[in-house]
DNA sequence: GAACTGAGACTGTTGAACAATCTGGTTGCC
DNA sequence: GGCAACCAGATTGTTCAACAGTCTCAGTTC
């Protein structure tokens, strides 16, 4: 009776699992970190097996990198997986708005309420967290495909993504054109004018990209130069 | 994803997950079977942990299910879960058509490659092959998009598509349609006839969702049938 | 200065052990 | 006879300790 299991019973594995997925895509564990199993196993209070059992779930999830004998580590996201993971959104997001018609209503409320939720974020200048809410707008824009695993995927991919935010330079008030944007493409979707959202999405996204691309492209120079200069 | 590389380093547990996801696919474990964690690691030569890892890994894949103290089986296929898998299919393939103007040559030859295969399989009459032949094309096509990520969701979604196939009664020459319509489309996308292309696939994904539907529901049936007998 | 070498650290994997939980059958009671 | 409590075996979840294999890196040697 020492810790209630509010929801369904969860194995220790899962939830270590979870706690070091929040890490990492939080920014408190940086890419590149390496993730040393005994080390952690003790710091959680769980044994090396189990920790094991988490990093590999991480490590289909695509978040660490792990090479046989060299351990594991925290991924550090190349362009190429950032132009990877954009094409994955294009086609998410896009096929989201074109089934919008067809999604059940509480599905778009939920989507307005997330960019509610984002614009709260910024009026309240959390630009901390504004990050985060709009990528809930966007996964609620995928949830109106009705797929859990569509769902799934793009969770997935987006905590990848963030793998490349923690790394950013902190924009603070610049972050906040995205979540209008994110609004003007809702209200478009909810509109029915499937062609402009569909037309604003793409900018959005071509645009995001190549914001991402800079700051990895950015990192990469300062890591190798350290790396170089060592 | 975990299958990539085939030369050198594959720890165990890949192993171990590559051969049960094989066996799994193959219908040579059917939908329901137990997996029990002590028997197989005996018969696989590998420790429990080992074993359990890949247990996991195919949990994540939906490959199968797991639950609290009540242990692993092969999953079984809901009618929830096949409309979900063509959601996703739909979602994706359908993107691919769009994106194959901008695909490069050799992905496209790939595709044909794939079709062309396919029909051999037909010609051989080795009916066993040719839905796994068949999803191969679609795979390439999926291929088109350009996307590891994408790739690697497709490739599990297909893999538990399968699941159904496995139960579903043998279809022998009846299988040949379905190639006969991959090369139709595979055609039409070939001679950049996107629209064309699309409707087609669109109407063989509606007569496969259908076909495969009909299986798990027929087999949900007589499983249920035979539990309340029991 | 470059190659060899050896110690230490870490990973990969195993086997045994124990607690918690589920399952099916047995006992006892009405 | 039917039903509830219950008990024993089986299976899972998790831990721990151990050992071999591999990597890293500093020190040594040429």
């Amino acid at each position: 009776m020492s810790t209630q299991n509010s929801a369904a019973a969860a194995g220790r594995p899962v939830l270590v699992t979870d706690v070091l997925r929040e890490r990492i895509v939080e920014g408190d564990l940086p890419p590149g970190t390496p993730l040393r199993d005994v080390a952690l196993s003790a710091e959680l209070g769980v044994s090396r097996n189990t920790l094991r059992e988490a990093l590999r779930t991480l490590h289909d999830e695509g978040l660490v990198t792990q090479q046989l004998h060299k351990g594991t580590a925290v991924k550090t996201l190349s362009a190429e997986d950032v132009t990877d993971i954009y094409i994955a959104r294009r086609t998410l997001e896009l096929s989201a708005i074109d089934a919008s018609p067809l999604a059940p209503e509480p599905l778009l409320d939920a989507m307005e309420a997330k960019v509610a939720a984002a614009e709260l974020a910024v009026s309240a200048e959390a630009w901390d967290k504004v990050g985060t809410a709009s990528l809930r707008f966007h996964q609620s824009l995928v949830a109106l495909l009705c797929s859990a695993r569509l769902d799934g995927f793009f969770r997935v991919t987006i905590a990848q993504l963030r793998l490349a935010f923690a790394v950013m330079a902190d924009q603070g008030a610049f972050q906040a054109p995205w979540v209008a944007r994110d609004r003007e493409i809702c209200d478009l979707v909810r509109g029915g004018r499937r062609a402009d959202a569909a037309a604003a999405l793409r900018l959005y996204l071509d645009d995001s990209e190549r914001t991402v691309l800079d700051a990895v492209r950015a990192n990469s120079r300062t890591t190798t130069a350290a790396k170089g200069k060592r």
